[in-house]
DNA sequence: TAGTGGTCTAGACCACATT
DNA sequence: ATGTGGTCTAGACCACTAC
């Protein structure tokens, strides 16, 4: 390994790491050479190659077992989805993810919420999904998305459209959310949610209004979620 | 160092240098021995004191600043609370902190959950903390909260009890609180909710279920918020 | 210049899982 | 028995900060 004195060699082990993952040299779920060999490969001691895997260990690129091997994470994607997607059954044992249901996509002339928020230019116009996402079979959610058309060519296009948007913003549009921020409020069912949910009117619904951003800090997503948490919850672990 | 093979060395190093911390033998800001002075005083090496330090950074007990030294970190209420106080105006431009009212503590026989969530042993005590919290003037928030009596002794009898009981814990118990699982859920006020709050019963709340665990991740509290957010709200960044 | 944390090495041994 | 990750050591040198 060269010796490039502006990072340590351990940052420039890992990113070699990282790029055989990206590049799928090496595959989700595979086990990779034990540390002696990368170690030896890359001109470096164990010790360099393990704080590299260490660190890579802390972002869940990988995972190791003691007594067995290293191996590629499953679906790096996913493992991100766990960071935004809160909402869970009470039940733990059924971890089902929410399929998608009356799914509908229009394009449209923003609101003023819209062009602050998401920082539109004059003439933008904004893709809105709505859906509902049911988990176990019970309507628990329903979204109102907002995205920048210009952002997201042809979403509207797309069908199915996945269960999961944060994977597809990445894979077709390049697009990292990084930070969402969540303000969480409970209200009373109005009309639409009532309909929307099969729950009465005036059922308690807890309201999360998401605006996301990649990874580049530009706003993403306007995301409203009205949530029927009589079987679900959300849920955050603080530090 | 005694040679308890049961747990690593770096870990029993940075049990008895958070314990130097509780203990008051360290403050905050106080600059530590250099690694060196350390592991010849465990009667380790040098690594493996690194290794302790390392953890310590991560838990953000400590900060190091190269060239000079090992310092431990100020424990101010701000930092503490902004990691676990969520309940926001929606008007921010008025961030008053929330003051108590109604106070009302007992001491009794713990419930089913609570033995089993704090993990208390049998015949050991629960602390309970009845309180309604204000912000600007509006009756926010009713929270039932239960503590471990041995952890807390007389803390019944502090009066006033301040505000924020992490910065309590920590300064007159020595617990400092790491980590938090919040369950949220949106449910109708119940009659003693309504009471409380002085809001019409059926009235969406905001229900949020916390379990707290200490530094040393031992279960600490429980803690059920009763949130009136017409006015206010959760809010949480994610990442 | 002296003292600190930051990086890196080479080698040893332990704990665990598979064969 | 073998091979893997996990821990630990003793020592070296680098990078940064203060004096």
């Amino acid at each position: 390994m060269k010796h490039i004195r502006q990072q340590p060699l351990y940052t420039q082990v890992k990113k070699e790491l990282m790029q055989r993952i990206a590049d799928k040299t090496w595959l989700p779920g595979q086990m990779i050479p034990n540390e002696t060999q990368l170690a030896e490969e890359f001109g470096v001691s164990q010790g360099t190659v393990r704080r590299a895997l260490d660190d890579m260990m802390e972002d869940r690129l990988i995972f190791r077992k003691q007594g067995v091997g290293t191996f590629i994470a499953e679906e790096t994607v996913s493992s991100a989805l766990k960071s935004f997607f809160k909402i869970k059954m009470d039940d733990q044992s059924k971890r089902n993810y929410p399929t998608n249901e009356n799914i509908n996509i229009t394009i449209a002339k923003p609101s003023e919420e819209e062009i602050s928020l998401l920082q539109l230019a004059h003439g933008d116009k904004v893709t809105r999904i709505f859906r509902v996402r049911s988990l176990e079979g019970i309507k628990s959610v329903y979204e109102k998305i907002s995205l920048p058309t210009n952002l997201f060519p042809s979403i509207e296009t797309i069908d199915p459209l996945p269960d999961a948007l944060y994977p597809l913003f990445q894979a077709k549009y390049q697009i990292r959310i990084g930070t969402a921020n969540d303000v969480i409020k409970a209200i009373s069912a109005d009309s639409e949610c009532s309909a929307e949910l099969h729950v009465p009117k005036s059922q308690p619904i807890l309201y999360v209004n998401r605006l996301s951003y990649s990874i580049q800090n530009r706003p993403i997503e306007i995301r409203k979620s009205y949530c029927n948490t009589t079987s679900s919850h959300y849920h955050i672990v603080l530090s």
